[in-house]
DNA sequence: TGGAGTGATGAGTAATTGCTCATGAGCAAA
DNA sequence: TTTGCTCATGAGCAATTACTCATCACTCCA
């Protein structure tokens, strides 16, 4: 993890020299000399504003292969809202290219002025996105989380976004205190009655629109990865017919939710209206191909931020 | 100008390179291979994506707007250096936060290796930048103050900041033995003949940056406050057209220095050449608005460091 | 058909940037 | 006070990027 906080001096120097740097297209030799520093201290600030995020590039060109799969996409799936970016084929980053698209993307509902309601999923893409966001006050809308805040081992759950989210966002936010996997149906009915989760339940049925990461199962999945899934509980799901799973919640190739004990021990809460509000997915990736195409044959999500590779498989599939 | 329109192929694929190099962080070398181009291609590409501005950088910072003020008043009135520091619309104080900007610019210049000549003039805001000096020790350097250090009174003159100067840094500096305002042209030139004063004069005019207050004229206005001038003195000032002064020298509002019998009497040096040196005013505020506007138009300095609202001001006047 | 002009291309090279490492200042614990 | 640690710094060097120039293909017009 990179380090918690820089001096606000130090940030002001980044933020200068990034500027000079990228906007007044100035070397790093000229910001040295003007801000009477060496060149490899201006090197390093305008390192820290990248690193820091102070300094945001966006492509503002429809590249037209990239319009022409969204609208095919759309146009195939009945999606309400797709976006595919360039795909970087030497990159092994499942994330690069969609975070950034993803945080552009929250970042126009969050500068929305009527009040919103805006739920998050999980995943390490959807985490990427939110560590793309700039800081922002709105403190007319509200964030609340769709999954537990519980890791298997009782800890905070690393890839539960809100937490993320709230570090850039000044706005009322609402996490889910349950863990991710509960033991039983009988204990998720126990705990989802309590007033507080009720409460974030209810206001995240509400949600006026939602972003979620798309994991696939396997072995390498994010699942069995974190620790909510041991290696045989996972082979039995693949066995049953689960390809993929949007916030703990798995289905199956078709999209449809698997009726089984996993999915009954889900302390997640359901996937807000495909019908009434705006539920985007972020994900990329061979690995993904087929939840990805799962989850939007089966409208578990009506909306789609993917890459060109990926959109390509879901268009001759 | 550059080409008038390329082909949207072409486009097309300046901004996939493009958002290869910038979003996708990979080298010119990979988008060439990506590609199926030469390196020199890929180059091109990227460059033609920045000259078609289809990548846009934004700075996410504070700071950023002000950087955007500066880099404006540098163009509009070819100014050499700006610096705008972020208003405090709350605070009454004329110095707060130019004086920060300033000790840190007059750090920079001191900290420089190679020998220079620092003048300096007078004025509140000037003593104020010079009292948020760190310690520093520069013996190669060398100090002058363009305007004498006695008082109507004759008294040492408050406002003469060199003597705060040699508080913090350890240089040679040169007080110029001289009052302030002499009583007549013929006593200017019998003193500016002295030795003593000649070669400090000497000094002054080979100054390689200079940082001075701009005061503005009226009865509230550092010359009459300190008892340069009596108020009747100024009103007839005023009315000739007065509206600031540096180091005492009075101009008009074009910034030409008037042709009256206060500007003859005048003891301090002339300001050092705009053209072969820097010279860095220092002032904000609404009050001394017009005065600023008048020494950048006239070309009294070329180096300005203010606040964003009086930033403001100049771009729209 | 041929010649001039335009613009794309790649080689070569200069300029710029990023990385690694050694050094030393600052600071906390012994 | 000494020791050991962290961290900022600048030097040197490798990697990357930008520029210049000669060449070549293509087009337009006589």
């Amino acid at each position: 993890m990179a380090k918690r906080s820089e001096t606000p001096a130090r940030l002001d120097d980044a933020a200068r020299a990034g500027w000079l740097y990228y906007v007044a297209g100035r070397t790093q030799d000229e910001i040295a000399a003007a801000m009477g520093i060496s060149r490899q201290s201006a090197q390093r600030l305008v390192s820290l504003a990248v690193a820091e995020r102070l300094i945001k590039v966006r492509l503002d060109h429809p590249i037209a292969a990239c319009l022409e799969l969204a609208n095919q996409l759309r146009r195939k799936f009945g999606l309400k809202h797709v976006e595919v970016v360039p795909s970087d084929a030497g990159s092994s980053s499942t994330t690069v290219g969609i975070a950034e698209a993803g945080a552009a993307e929250i970042e126009r509902w969050l500068k929305r002025p009527e009040p919103i309601v805006l739920a998050v999923g999980t995943g390490r893409t959807l985490k990427a996105a939110v560590d793309q966001l700039p800081a922002i006050e709105c403190p007319n809308h509200r964030i609340v989380s769709l999954t537990g805040n519980i890791a298997p081992d009782g800890s905070a759950a690393y890839y539960n976004v809100i937490f993320s989210m709230a570090d850039a966002v000044k706005a009322r936010h609402y996490p889910m205190p349950l863990p991710v996997l509960v033991t039983s149906a009988e204990e998720r009915e126990l705990l989802h009655g309590q007033q507080l989760v009720r409460s974030t339940l209810d206001m995240s049925a509400q949600a006026d629109v939602t972003f979620v990461g798309i994991g696939e199962l396997g072995i390498d999945g994010p699942l069995c990865v974190d620790g909510f899934l041991e290696k045989d509980e996972m082979m039995e799901l693949m066995r049953g017919g689960a390809v993929g799973e949007i916030c703990g919640w798995i289905f199956d190739v078709d999209g449809k939710l698997l009726d089984n004990p996993i999915n009954e021990r889900v302390a997640s809460a359901p996937i807000p209206s495909r019908e009434a509000s705006m539920v985007i997915g972020l994900a990329k990736g061979k690995r993904k191909f087929k939840a990805i195409r799962a989850a939007v044959v089966g409208h578990q999500i009506n909306a789609l931020i993917t890459d060109e590779e990926t959109a390509e498989f879901l268009l001759k599939s």
